[in-house]
DNA sequence: CCTTCAATTGAATAGACGCTCAAATGAAAA
DNA sequence: TTTTCATTTGAGCGTCTATTCAATTGAAGG
């Protein structure tokens, strides 16, 4: 594999490798949230959510749609979503396994 | 989603979430290697190989086998080649769009 | 036993990243 | 227009991490 397609592939796993983009996912998963909610659901302040959304936003995971004075969010990705499944199942397995450790 | 599982999805997504280890992985897809051939084969410092097989020996990604002074690796987790080649497909589909961009 | 050589390890360095805080946008309400 | 309030943005800071370099390990061969 290039270089350059390696890079690629590693900044689709970068985005899913942060335990806030993750919940802010599964948030999303869920049901279309604004900033605020998604920010008291993870009770996490409102500016450290709009800075990861602007990551998602920025690789097309998540889509924004205004109303009113708030932004609801959206996931935008079909790919992500079943990344993300399959990714819970390889967890679920290691942790039965008792293998792979959380650190690194 | 709770914290300590985001966590762990995260932690999942961290090991691919750099370009070497994605093509680590997908050298040793296509056959069994030793440290130098990898290293060779990268373009890298044996040491810089060596640190990385460490983690992915860690998430039980890869597995040594020692053949005289040589140890070489092999893949180690049929769930992994799985969300590779899903990515794989997804980076494809990204680079089509001209969507997300590899800059974080 | 001593040498050789592939691989591993540890310390150190440089760069990337996530969060906080404060300031700035910008749309809607008054 | 002016105010309000949700959201965005930029700078600063502490932390994490990938690579380098040097030293060490450990198995095979002389």
């Amino acid at each position: 594999m290039d270089p350059a397609t390696a890079d690629r592939m590693a900044s689709i796993f970068r985005v899913l490798a942060d335990p806030t983009r993750v919940r802010i996912l599964s948030a999303l998963a869920r049901s279309e949230l604004c900033v605020g909610e998604l920010a008291a659901c993870l009770e996490m302040t409102v500016s450290a959510i709009s800075h990861q959304l602007r990551l998602l936003r920025r690789m097309r995971l998540v889509r924004p749609r205004r109303e009113g004075k708030h932004v609801y969010y959206a996931l935008d990705d079909d790919h992500v979503e079943k990344l993300f499944h399959q990714a819970m199942e390889h967890v679920e397995e290691q942790v039965e396994d008792g293998a792979g450790q959380t650190e690194l």
